[in-house]
RNA sequence: GGGCGGUUAGCUCAGUUGGUAGAGCACCGGCUUUACACGCCGGCUGCCACAGGUUCGAGUCCUGUACCGCCCACCA
């Protein structure tokens, strides 16, 4: 509703202190697809506890941030407007893209392509919000941030410049995981493992002296890079050869036989050949044994070529190496293995035909080619030396629900490296830094020019460092920019600090932060969580948040995810068109925190059902707005006694994050109130049992009403609104969170012997109902005699409800026995005796 | 290989200290009833995955098994 925006209901008062704020750090989603119906379900949750902590008097901080920095974004940008990213490039002021994209990309510098990037996104910006905003997000609409912004680019680089400072930060030239099509380095939380197929390949290496080993390989192309074969320290098969050496197969190359616990006696041969690099165990056995490095693949996944017979390329047999060699150099990985195998298959090395397998290999999950392993230069984040301090901050937050605490810790415990956080890409935050070049051309990395803070954001594609002129960019004796961008993780890890104001704004952030809670999905919890759990623990030594809200999936029908090529059948705009923002809210809210749920439309029926019977209860109860008398009559204590400890639990299990559990209790209360509470006092609340039961029936519904009104509103804030705007000031969502101490004190105490009058009220009802239904008759029709069984303690419970009763149930005469068990027997007034008081 | 969830009516799911199995949807039947036909009333439906154990009593606690899903792992 803009009315909500234009009066300003959900503006954050940043002149509260940190206690009487609530605040999120929402996850900002990725601008450069469209929002799914996974999105609508997780952001609902969110939303939820925001509205209830905003009634609890809270001040909330709900910001919103775009995602528009990393692949996704530069994949759009180059298409949309045909341009590519060229860091070498001057920024060019004032530049405009071409109408329609060139055949030809068109190169434009960093600075220029995140402006194009702002350009493009924006629009869908307005898109989203206008979703956001008709799904009912309470969000503060003046706090928007974009993980490429300005700010978040300072404060990204201002981050990693203070860890540069204390040494939390590091560069290494050493082996890195690869992609080779996008040609950068990728870090391990960015990994997945695909199903894919292959061959075991055995292969003869022939010993030094006397003899032959055989190993087994997936990858004998890697076979050039060999420099070690190795075997369990303990495997007796192979315990007599340590120490000796053996030749590689057609490169003729010398390499020793170690022993390594990590070699598994079971796995092929026993015996495995150590490469630079094939995977990451012959990067922990090349670093643990002091291996030599005889790297072949080059960053675009190809075989680079090698002159045999020198500079570590030693062989018995140089030009048979050279010339086996020339086959495979320049080829594929995958192109080499096959020619390789036929190579070897001709020297009769190659033990019998390939075995083919199926096996799991890393793949960077954006990537299509398994991933390499490439030594090149990145920056790291240390990691590893705070392992246990990041458990510690694993247990010290609150998860919701409480078992995903062992993803994070499972993750941790996982860990192999430091954070790789430099990418080979050219958008992106970059690395505010730059390297002397040293008279001989080189650059001189050990001792990296550092801008200012007040100067960040810097692009040292473009920007000149302080002391420089930019003719000396590359020259000798001049200066050279850091060529890479930060992972996306390392800007996006910092989204409290983004969208609180560190540094920016120190006093909004000293209210804000340590945040609330973090909203999330479970996928993320290895990459956003973490990352940000480190990033605060290095900068700030706390937790960025006391809360973890973990949101399950939307599963299709046939209960696998709903992705969103697959989710897009239904667009989340016209599922709210259809069945209404509060029907939408129903059935997300519906799902239990963690816990995947079916994408279901009925759930979303089931919810408009409910926000148009509060509509016409509410009419009912608000005939007569005004309290006209005392509550005294035992059904009405009764009723306030059950919603006073509905809203008790209630505001329990939301500080608990347990926003299903209230929705469907309140709910469930909500239709006893109508199809029982509502009946049975109507006739009284209409004056047919004079003015003091009329005014009791009046008063309870209208304080029922009004608690019903402000539990609900959370969940469906549109209906509950409407209904507000009848006959109380002000927005709802701004209005107290019902208490139950004043339910209470309505109802003169908690009233148990009134709860089971009017649920002796509610049964009794019921079973005159039955009898009705069962003989197929009118709900009208006039009942001559009842006679009620109830047990001796709950007699004179019900004698007070006797009247509301009758009148309900059109009831001629009530008898009332004592008996252990409870019964109703009904008879019913002649058929042909009551014509006129049929048509009455 | 390690870990985490799940398994309750045809479907989607509740079931909070152990105490006679629940809701909604769907289905069937009935009803214009002065808030509501975008409605109301009623009915049908279950070896609570399986096997043991603890207990007077287990959907609920313990042990194990199976299946489904997810996360992680040094897959030569």
């Amino acid at each position: 509703m803009e009315r909500w925006a234009a009066d300003g209901v959900y503006r954050f008062d940043r002149s509260r202190p940190r206690e009487g704020v609530y605040s999120i750090d929402t996850p900002p989603p990725t601008v450069s697809g469209s929002l799914h119906v996974g999105h609508v379900f997780s952001y609902t949750h969110t939303d939820v506890i925001a509205r209830f902590q905003r009634m609890r008097g809270k001040a909330v901080f709900y910001p919103m941030g775009w995602d528009d920095n990393g692949l996704p974004t530069e994949r759009r940008v180059q298409n949309y407007y045909g341009v590519r990213c060229d860091p070498s490039l001057a920024y060019v002021p004032d530049f405009q893209p071409p109408a329609k994209p060139e055949k030809h990309p068109l190169s434009v510098s960093r600075p220029n392509f995140i402006e194009l990037c702002a350009r493009l996104t924006a629009e869908d910006e307005k898109a989203f919000e206008a979703l956001w905003k008709y799904l009912g997000l309470s969000v503060d609409w003046g706090m928007t941030y974009a993980t490429i912004g300005r700010d978040a680019q300072k404060v990204s680089q201002l981050s990693f410049l203070r860890l540069l400072s204390k040494g939390l930060a590091y560069q290494l030239e050493a082996p890195t995981l690869w992609d080779v099509d996008f040609r950068t380095a990728v870090a391990q939380a960015e990994l997945e493992d695909r199903e894919q197929p292959g061959a075991y390949h055995r292969i003869r290496f022939q010993r030094a002296d006397q003899g032959s080993v055989e190993i087994e390989t997936t990858r004998p192309e890697l076979i050039p890079a060999c420099v070690a074969l190795v075997a369990h320290p303990d495997d007796e098969r192979y315990k007599p050869l340590f120490g000796t050496d053996v030749i590689t197969p057609l490169f003729g190359v010398r390499v020793p036989i170690r022993p390594h616990e990590l070699a598994d006696p079971e796995k092929g041969s026993g015996i495995a050949m150590i490469c630079t690099f094939g995977d990451v165990t012959d990067v922990v056995w090349w670093r643990a044994l002091s291996l030599p490095v005889r790297a072949i693949i080059q960053a675009n996944g190809a075989l680079r070529p090698v002159q045999w017979g020198n500079d570590g390329w030693e062989s018995r047999e140089p030009s048979r190496a050279q010339q086996a060699y020339d086959q495979l150099a320049n080829l594929s990985a995958a192109k080499a293995r096959s020619k390789i195998a036929e190579l070897l298959r001709e020297s009769g090395d190659l033990i019998g035909d390939p075995r083919p397998i199926t096996h799991a290999v890393k793949f960077y999950e954006k990537g299509d080619r398994p991933l390499e392993i490439v030594t090149s230069r990145q920056w790291f984040i240390k990691t590893m030396t705070f392992r246990d301090a990041l458990l510690a901050r694993a247990k010290e937050l609150c998860w919701h629900p409480p078992y995903m605490q062992a993803r994070l810790e499972n993750w941790i415990n996982g860990l192999n490296g430091d954070w790789c956080i430099s990418r080979q890409r050219f958008f992106g935050v970059p690395f505010p830094l730059w390297y002397p070049v040293l008279p001989d051309g080189s650059r001189d990395y050990a001792h990296p020019i550092v801008p200012p803070e007040e100067r960040l954001p810097v692009d040292p594609s473009t920007d000149v460092p302080e002391g420089y002129r930019a003719e000396q960019r590359d020259q000798p004796g001049g200066f050279s920019g850091d060529p890479d961008v930060m992972d996306t993780w390392a800007t996006s890890s910092l989204s409290p600090q983004i969208a609180g104001g560190w540094i920016a704004d120190e006093d909004l952030f000293a209210r804000v932060f340590p945040m609330d809670v973090r909203p999330q999905a479970h996928d993320i919890i290895r990459t956003w969580l973490f990352s940000t759990v480190l990033r605060s623990h290095l900068e700030f030594d706390t937790l960025p948040w006391k809360h973890a809200a973990i949101s399950g999936w939307i599963l299709d029908p046939d209960r696998k995810k709903m992705s969103k090529s697959k989710g897009n059948v239904v667009t989340p705009m016209a599922l709210l068109e259809e069945h209404g923002s509060d029907g939408v809210r129903y059935w997300a809210a519906s799902g239990r925190p963690g816990a995947d749920t079916a994408f279901d439309v009925g759930q979303m029926k089931v919810g408009r059902r409910l926000a148009i019977k509060l509509l016409n209860a509410s009419k009912f109860v608000l005939a007569s707005p005004e309290p006209r008398g005392e509550i005294v009559e035992p059904i009405d204590r009764g009723l306030l006694t059950l919603l006073g400890r509905l809203v008790r639990d209630a505001t329990a299990d939301l500080e608990d994050y347990n926003y299903s559990r209230v929705l469907e209790r309140a709910e469930s209360l909500f239709w006893f109130f109508c199809d029982n509470y509502l009946e049975l006092v109507k006739s009284r609340r209409y004056g047919d049992q004079g003015p003091a039961g009329a005014g009791s029936a009046n008063a309870a519904l209208l304080t029922a009403l009004s608690s019903l009104l402000r539990l609900f509103a959370p969940f469906l804030p549109f209906v509950t609104e409407e209904v507000w705007s009848w006959w109380r000031p002000g927005s709802i969502h701004t209005a107290a969170w019902p208490s139950f101490d004043e339910l209470f004190e309505a109802a003169g105490g908690e009233r148990e012997d009134d709860v089971r009058t009017l649920e002796l009220a509610a049964n009794v009802l019921g079973e005159i109902r039955k009898k009705k239904s069962e003989e197929q008759r009118p709900m009208k029709t006039p009942v001559e005699l009842a006679v009620l069984r109830l047990t001796e303690r709950d007699r004179p419970l019900l004698d007070s409800a006797r009247a509301d009763l009758c009148a309900v149930a059109l009831v001629r005469e009530l008898s009332i026995e004592t008996s252990d068990t409870f019964s109703v027997d009904v008879r019913f007034a002649a058929p042909d005796s009551s014509p006129q008081e049929r048509g009455a």
